[in-house]
DNA sequence: GAGTGGTCTAGACCACGGT
DNA sequence: CCGTGGTCTAGACCACTCA
């Protein structure tokens, strides 16, 4: 069985070395050999071995130091990257069709816990926005969004018929830190009505707070409707 | 405002250009200059620029073709890593001493969308096991486990009170493939007892199915207690 | 102090894929 | 065809950190 061509590249090697860990030739902890020694081994130069144990240090399964040399992580941490989704390729890919409809916005006091993930005083006014996306004419996801106008002057007079908030935030604000959560709430009257699924069914929800440069961009709260799963490979 | 200290590593130059992309400086989709003109622009080797921008195009900021030259992506996709979390370590994190109870053990048919999961027959016999996990004695989390016994042999006699299932087989199978969703589902009566709270109750869950080598070796259902949010950062 | 990883360089060859 | 990125090499210097 022949997972992995090798030949000297540095995937190859980082391939053969990760069999060998994979197949239990250390000890979880243990030490494995050196650059050089790879590189002997392998017949190759050691900057070849540096990338490919480089890259398994960046996936998580080896840890390295200068001097301590390079050994097996201990506790496998299976860590995976996360495609955040944007909703309107989501329902595509599905072959739905995707719309959406605004359903409210105006300007006001956020409650306090958004202002809290937001970073902002109590009094500030925000654009409160909520969306409602449809995959073939169903409820897919319902969004309560805040933008904070002073870091997005334009937003208030955007054209969001055409093109969702979400992505005509992503194509004007150069994006730079967030923080996100997921967990699941049970549906309150509003949101019951808007995906039209009973009171207090389950629902898969996502927080993200956005910020540009130290000043907050936006906080969104997306509920999704029944049956949805977030799937990755780890 | 000094974001990088710069420099001529491959790290410096990945953020200096990674600065210029989000200033702006090269519409969506637009080309961004070689290889060499970078080297040029930056007094550096080729190779440095050839590793700051292949980090690049590994975090999805750019896109690389052979004489395609780099271009900017046209669509920033917000990207995570997330940590799969180990309950215990999760739990001893917050502060809360960690247990577990072991509610149940058996070899028995698993139901038709496990076995699926697992793409195995619906005939092939697994160990079921049921685990409640606790933070300071309270529930935390309850874990629903299939595993085959026929790709985990040692498993049946496993002492599982010390360590974890999950701890266990990370241990003795170190490395797999899996996939992963996450979803929200409504406690059910044997949850809600579980958990000890109301029937209905919206619960996070996680599901995994991991591989060794073409052969399935868990899947596991778990499912939080109300309150529990998953954090990453963006 | 000495060993290990982290990095840079300059030159070289190759593979892919638009023109 | 030929320009672009992908990779390798050999040698070199540096920085961290353990003994």
């Amino acid at each position: 069985m022949n997972i992995a061509a090798q030949a000297t590249t540095h995937h190859g090697i980082r391939e053969a070395i990760r069999a060998r860990i994979v197949g239990g030739e250390w000890d979880l902890g243990e030490l494995i050999p050196g650059e050089a020694e790879f590189a002997a081994q392998y017949s190759c130069s050691r900057s070849t071995v540096n990338r490919a144990l480089q890259a398994l240090a960046h996936e998580g399964i080896v840890e390295r130091k200068r001097k301590g040399g390079t050994r097996v992580r201990p506790l496998q941490l299976p860590q995976a990257r996360l495609r955040i989704p944007i909703i309107r390729e989501e329902v595509q890919s599905a072959g739905q069709t995707y719309s959406h409809r605004i359903m409210r916005r105006e300007r006001q006091l956020p409650p306090g816990d958004v202002a809290q993930r937001m970073h902002l005083p109590d009094d500030h006014e925000l654009i409160h926005l909520q969306t409602l996306h449809l995959a073939g004419g169903e409820p897919f996801a319902f969004e309560r969004r805040w933008v904070d106008p002073v870091t997005v002057p334009d937003f208030e007079e955007a054209d969001l018929t055409a093109i969702s908030a979400n992505e005509w935030l992503i194509r004007m604000v150069p994006f730079s830190r967030g923080e996100a959560s997921l967990l699941a709430v049970s549906a309150d009257a509003e949101l019951a009505q808007m995906l039209k699924v009973a009171p207090g069914e389950a629902l898969f929800t996502m927080e993200r707070t956005t910020w540009f440069e130290e000043r907050s961009v936006t906080f969104t709260r997306l509920h999704y409707a029944p049956g949805y799963r977030l799937n990755f490979s780890l």
